[in-house]
Parts: C-alpha cells; sequence; structure tokens
DNA sequence: ATGACGGTAGCATACCGA
C-alpha cells in the first residue's frame, strides 16, 4: 500500500501538477492540505476520472484538507475531537488496506508566526500550541487503542537542527521554537514513529522550499512535512521518501509530496 | 529586519504562508 501527503497550496490551482502527479506516483491514499476551497469548489470530478473517491473538510481562501482513496473510504472525524476550532485543518477517515482497515488523519498545524504589519502579536503561537495540545490529547486516545493508525501532513514544526538549512535563521521561529518542539516530542513519546526519519536517519529529507529567491537551487528547504505511525503500522513499514520531482515542476506547490509505502 | 513569491478575495490591495 502506497499513501502520500501533500500540502497542495490551493487544490484548484495545483490541479493539473496534481493530475500529472497521481498519474506518475499511483499512490493509495493521498492526504492534501491547503486545498483552499470549501465543498461546492472541489474538483471531485476530475479525481474520480483519475480514480480516486475524496472526503473532504474543506474551507474557503484558506486551510482545509483532504484525503483521496482508490478503495473504500469513510469519515471518522471532521476537525480535531473536542477542540473547537474556526479552521479547517484535521480529517481522519477510515480505509481499507487489503481487507484491514486503518486510521489515517490529514493533518495542517498552524504555523504560528504574527503577521508582517504585527510582529509583537502572539494570538497565532497561542492558537499553535493550543492546536498542539489538543492533537496531543486525541493522539493519546487513539495511541491506547492498539491500531493501526497513520498520521500525515504538514506539521509546521522543525524537529531538529537537521531538518532545516541554517537553523540559526529560526531560532526564534514558530516552527522551530522550544515550545513547539517539545510538543511535537512529546506526541512521538506516545509511540509514534516518524516513517522518514525511522529509514533515513541521516539525509536531509527536506519537503518544503520557499518560492523565493532560488531557494530550490540552493537546497534551501526544511523537513515540516511527517508521516507519524502507530507501532502496529510501522511494523509494516517498507519505504519513505520525498517526491522533489513534483516541487520542480511548473507552477509547483512550495511543498513535495511525502510519499511511503507498507505492507 | 525585510520581503522575495504565490494563492485568494475580488478589483486595489490586504491577508496568509514558513
Amino acid at each position: 500500500m502506497k499513501i502520500a501527503t501533500y500540502n497542495v497550496n490551493s487544490v484548484n490551482a495545483r490541479l493539473p501538477n496534481l493530475l500529472a502527479w497521481l498519474d506518475r506516483c499511483r499512490p493509495d491514499v493521498v492526504l492534501l492540505q491547503e486545498i483552499k476551497c470549501e465543498f461546492n469548489a472541489f474538483p471531485f470530478f476530475d479525481l474520480q476520472l483519475a480514480g480516486y473517491e475524496a472526503k473532504i473538510f474543506g474551507q474557503k481562501s484558506y486551510n482545509g484538507v483532504a484525503v483521496l482513496s482508490r478503495g473504500k473510504i469513510e469519515v471518522a472525524a471532521e476537525g480535531l475531537p473536542g477542540f473547537e476550532d474556526e479552521n479547517a485543518r484535521y480529517l481522519e477517515v477510515l480505509v481499507d488496506a487489503g481487507g484491514e482497515n486503518i486510521r489515517v488523519a490529514s493533518v495542517y498545524l498552524p504555523n504560528g508566526n504574527p503577521p508582517y504589519n504585527a510582529p509583537d502579536d502572539d494570538s497565532k503561537y497561542a492558537y499553535k500550541l493550543a492546536w498542539m495540545d489538543a492533537f496531543y490529547a486525541h493522539a493519546r486516545k487513539l495511541s491506547e487503542s492498539g491500531e493501526k493508525v497513520v498520521f500525515g501532513g504538514d506539521f509546521n514544526v522543525i524537529l531538529t537542527e537537521a531538518d532545516v538549512y541554517n537553523p540559526d535563521l529560526f531560532r526564534n521561529n514558530a516552527l522551530f521554537r522550544e515550545e513547539v518542539k517539545q510538543r511535537l516530542k512529546a506526541f512521538e513519546y506516545l509511540g509514534f514513529y516518524d516513517a522518514f526519519r525511522c529509514l533515513h536517519p541521516y539525509e536531509t529529507g527536506y519537503t518544503y522550499w520557499d518560492y523565493s529567491g532560488s531557494a530550490v537551487a540552493l537546497d534551501n528547504g526544511m523537513r515540516i512535512d511527517y508521516f507519524w505511525l502507530s507501532p502496529a503500522a510501522a511494523d509494516g513499514l517498507k519505504s519513505c521518501g520525498v517526491d522533489k520531482q513534483a516541487r520542480l515542476a511548473d507552477k509547483p506547490s512550495d511543498h513535495a509530496p511525502l510519499v511511503m509505502e507498507f505492507f
């Protein structure tokens, strides 16, 4: 089974790239983030022609998450259970993996940095920390079930110095602050495995490069998209890699897909 | 510290992003 996660930065702006990538990569399940549209503007028909059924938790202009599947799919949760959220950032589904249901969530954590015109406004950072606390609480419940759980998405967290091209530039950034890293580590210590790092302890694994300047050419990237696997799911992990080719296409997203195979 | 660059809403420019 092949699962991918892809922050597309608008599913409609990215539709030609997305369809070409699906045709090349042929994943069974795809987690999308930043679809930036509501239900009535989502390209269900084009994706159905490509072989995918879509479940979406949409939002106009910003955020929005979805899951595409070639097989059976059923929605388990729209939004983090028990957390009042004005934004569409979490969609949990059950998908059929060879006769067995696995729980899969498309996750889009808040960025947390202040607006440029209000650099001292910490409300977005506070929202990020609250979101991560709610995510932890929900993940803890799921971790107790012993089932196969896959969290994938844009976590907006640079976990270690090895996960960014120049750590010193990001010391005070909401993606690299201590409280944020500590929260993702706490989630990890519930027993979730970082699929890419399990298989590639020394590679950079960047999944995001800024649009501006020559970030891609200089490889000024960061690893902020992850697959996290419960022990039962990690047991079958076979491969995990970044599809950088998609980031090199015309009119790309600023993220590259992360692609994982497991038994 | 600032703004590259791209997307959305909506029609000029503000907001968001990492």
